[in-house]
DNA sequence: CAGAATCCCCACCGATACTG
DNA sequence: CAGTATCGGTGGGGATTCTG
């Protein structure tokens, strides 16, 4: 039955990966895992909407494909993880590439709920060096309990789960939506802490900048809404060819 | 019919570009269309075992998604074309690195088709600089009549195709899949010449240095066998977190 | 030749119920 | 908690046909 699955016939690389990586949901899975090793349960807390079968299947798949080891934690936690490979792990720049890249998209629409790992790896993404300069802090975000830490210095931005209450500048604890909608929505701070999704513990200026470090780039133009326009933006020559080699 | 389709409800970005580029076929359409322009049936042969009425499918919505432009030729050539948006166009990079990971799966198969924009492509994402050192040279590829130029200098390289033929120290011509087997599945150059798969013209001692600049990554290691070790590889501290912050 | 429309079929997906 | 079983819906594969 695996035996019959859908493939690219298609000796591309980039083809295999799609067959890899490709399948509805595992690209997401990836993402979840991106943090470190989670169990089913965790996993379908971050994919609400997906089924708990097509989560298995794709973990059978992932694992086949080497890209998720499954492991079972030693007594007296007697659960089953999932983590990345080494190699699955290296996905992770190209999950935010993809992000970056998608951020500027004409259609993307905010407020949707995010999983506690994308808005982790969101900041991980949308860090710009420029608007951090020489800005220096240790933020701690605290999202169901679980403890992460933003360290910025250098013009670089360390993010990512720690297992105890590190020394910080500045703590924020509550809801992710909520903190998403201050640092990408523009929403003021102010108005997350007033309705009480969000509680702050330390330096407030700290957090004020810590929250734009992260722009959101313009986005792209969205599409002719008259198609067959006869004449691009730009001219470009008729043919199907288009030189390609003037950088050198 | 269009609007309940099916999407991820949910507010990452990398999960908005799965829904722009996340459907099947939809990012080997936007591989066929990285080096120019191209017509229905231009793609259809870049892509052999896809259905017409999923290509069109997949056309409309990149259009929508403003990642594809479409247009009509003006007479004499009264041909419709599609072609990336700009933004579409810096999804190359991201196939690019989605072609090198997959490049060390362990169930990489060869030996399949590939695509003329796939090779080129192909080119592109496993040039190593470090097997160029100081090799400069002119190759002109040529496949089904279309002339690709290669330019290697200063560790670098840039390919695409040309519209007149170009002046170069050689010249490769003949069937794709037989050049990829020679720069991918180290297959000697002289049996593909001795087949008739290709043919030269030129310098010979150029060719046979420029199909080493692409090599091929070392596999990452399979999938284990025995499922559930208890102890990975590395020792690992058991529980969801794991510190990210070492790199500052 | 370009591409839209139609048919059937099946694998996959989604949802719910269920079980060790 | 960690999945498995089942069932209905749907989107894709493939073939064919039609039209400009």
């Amino acid at each position: 039955m695996r035996s019959n699955r859908r493939r690219y016939e298609d000796g591309c690389a980039a083809a295999h990966a799609l067959d890899l990586i490709g399948e509805r949901w595992a690209l997401l899975v990836v993402r979840e895992l991106a943090l470190g090793p989670r169990r089913f349960t965790d996993l379908r807390a971050g994919l609400p909407t997906i089924s708990p079968n097509v989560l298995a299947q794709r973990l059978d798949e992932l694992e086949a494909a080497a890209i998720v080891r499954r492991r079972r934690l030693p007594p007296p936690a007697a659960a089953r993880v999932y983590e990345l490979t080494e190699w699955g792990a290296e996905l992770e720049p190209i999950l935010r590439d993809l992000g970056r890249w998608a951020a500027r998209s004409p259609t993307l629409g905010g407020g949707r709920p995010m999983s506690t790992a994308s808005v982790i790896l969101s900041l991980r993404t949308m860090f710009d060096p420029a608007a951090a300069g020489d800005f220096a802090a240790r933020v701690a975000l605290v999202f169901d309990g679980e403890i992460h830490l933003a360290v910025v210095a250098g013009g670089r931005l360390a993010v990512g789960p720690v297992a105890t209450a590190p020394t910080v500048d500045a703590r924020l604890a509550g809801d992710r939506d909520a903190f998403a909608a201050v640092v990408y929505g523009g929403r003021p701070l102010d108005a997350a802490l007033a309705d009480g999704l969000l509680a702050l513990a330390g330096d407030r200026a700290v957090v004020d900048r810590f929250v734009r470090l992260f722009p959101l780039p313009a986005p792209a133009p969205a599409a002719d809404v008259d198609r067959d326009s006869p004449l691009p933006p730009a001219a470009v020559p008729p043919g199907p060819t288009r030189p390609t080699c003037e950088t050198l």
